[in-house]
DNA sequence: TTGAAAGCGTTACCAC
DNA sequence: GTGGTAACGCTTTCAA
């Protein structure tokens, strides 16, 4: 028995025309009763099943979800990354729930305009942009003419695209203000500043520490996001210093993990020695030893509100951007 | 300035015909030198890209492979799960690195021929499943006419499939072996037997308790998949217990991490009463507290063989499975 | 209620 | 080296 390999076969084997047939199974349209019931039980058990390209050809819908993640030059993330990961994840239940493909895309943005020619290929309903890193200006310019994409970053005033994402100013200010209640003068940033949402909290803790008089800036170590570099930035940056920081303000949990590591290799007690606090609550923090004290952005909330706004655009409303509260979560490193 | 919608706008732009036009960009056929750079140059300025849909549906080629998570009855996992989350992350740093998309489906397996018809809609050029869950017999049903498709999962004889896996039996052995060595005679597994992966990994341990001498039988504690549920289930399985047991072999990490949980809140100590091993090798058990005692399946090198048996398969080969060797990885929790 | 036929945007065959 | 055109498999308008 050979397959069918498209509607016209599976029509004739039914004893009726292609019309019909794409009628009765898309559920659209009138059909008789006992004509649907014939031909959707054939194509159970024929296993037929329309060729979704063409269908999406012509019906000018895919009903997938693009999600890229900008691999900005040098932050050296792969697509294993533990933030992309849960963050993934969380939108995949999401948008499965609505029906909807994610089509997961690692692009290496070249060329001004990497972003439109990924929308102008037509795969995909609608994009979900994992964080600006240093293509803030290419966002920009497709958010200008093109609708259906939503952001997780950092928030911009002016800014023509739909964002979600914590406020990062604020979640700075919390982590720098809790180092500092709990004793810590001599305090460092830990992250690539030059991208938005990393430069906001750095802006952010920057403020607090003024505010409390305990620097007139706040220093910046600065670091790659993926786990190994970072600790290798991090491990030379520490050693090079000539007094250690007394309190870590990491970028991400990500970079707070790779901060433990190295200052454990050093023989560094955290708390006792350095305090340490990441961002983004990742669940595996809770697990990690001592359990990391972060900034929760609450991803599985943040990861909805993106579905939904991303729909919502889709279906051709222009919902605006959502901000979301940083909150203190206290654990063992501070 | 309006968008270019199709070949034939942006030809007549270019002054020569969709065929040119077509061949330039592609790269294939014979085009005049500066032709080619005039079409390129103007492509590139007004940002065009080819309709990746069109083109799919001509070609019969969508450089799109499909990753599918069948999610068994009772699980209860998501595709949010960090072995899921750890496994396509990996998949899409390898795929995106052979120019390859990566469709990420959570499918809930419904009808006889759910699999058969995923495919038969034409979106992906193959298909890697992981885990069989309770679906061996739809996968084996597709592998037999259809060669575009690896699993990680359990491999067994005869079966028409392409596999990655660890030897699961040989991993339970393992696993069994080194908790006997450090003293434990009361033995439990914790998971669904039911799939196939765990039933053999639960096998092997049993074969090795037995010829060990500890035991006629290892005690199955059943458990979902899922972080909160497996808790609630060893929650509930463990106090109901007439004596703990002193040596716990976890399906898989993340129930050894909802494990390691349950016995927390029943104030008991790990390794002191208990021990516990985890199966799978996931970055997380390295940070958690206790480290967490593991089998790596080595899951990096896993996700590169099912690229590579994919890709292969795609092109028309029909390389055979891989065994991959579980090894111990001796932590905290032991 | 059903069927015929146009068309979605591309590529590839075949002339020129 | 370049252009015309059929075909990929489907949905949908229009007629019957």
């Amino acid at each position: 028995m050979s397959r069918i390999r498209n509607v016209k076969e599976f029509a004739e084997l039914c004893g009726v025309s292609t019309a019909t047939v794409s009628r009765a199974l898309s559920g659209t349209g009138r059909v008789g009763a006992d004509t649907r019931k014939r031909i959707l039980a054939l194509a159970d058990k024929l296993g037929y099943e329309p060729n979704h390209v063409a269908r999406n050809l012509r019906t000018q819908k895919t009903m997938t979800v693009g999600v890229i993640v900008p691999l900005g030059h040098d932050t050296g993330q792969h697509l294993s990354d533990p933030f992309f990961n849960t963050m993934t994840g969380f939108l995949a239940d999401g948008l499965a729930e609505q029906g909807y493909d994610l089509l997961l895309s690692r692009v290496i943005p070249r060329g001004p305009d990497w972003l439109q020619r990924f929308v102008g290929s037509g795969k995909v309903d609608g994009v979900i942009v994992i964080g600006q890193s240093d293509q803030a200006g290419a966002i920009e310019d497709l958010a200008r003419h093109y609708a259906p994409m939503v952001v997780w970053g950092q928030q911009t005033p002016g800014q023509s695209s739909c964002t979600v994402g914590s406020d990062n100013h604020a979640g700075g200010m919390l982590a720098a203000r809790h180092l500092i209640e709990r004793g810590c003068r001599r305090l460092a940033f830990v992250g690539p500043v030059n991208i938005p949402e990393f430069g906001a909290r750095h802006a952010g803790a920057s403020q607090a520490a003024i505010e409390a008089g305990v620097a007139d800036s706040l220093v910046v170590l600065p670091s790659h996001l993926e786990p190994d570099a970072a600790h290798a930035d991090l491990s030379a940056t520490l050693r090079g210093l000539p007094e250690l920081p007394d309190g870590l303000i990491a970028g991400s949990d990500v970079t707070a993990i790779s901060a433990l590591r190295a200052l454990a290799e050093m023989g560094v007690r955290v708390p006792g020695e350095v305090r340490v606090i990441g961002y983004d609550g990742l669940p595996i923090g809770a697990y990690i030893d001592p359990p990391l004290t972060t900034i929760d952005q609450q991803l599985q909330s943040g990861a909805r509100h993106l579905v939904e706004l991303l729909l919502q655009r889709i279906a051709g409303e222009t919902p605006g951007s959502v901000l979301i509260e940083p909150r203190l979560i206290v654990r063992g490193t501070s």
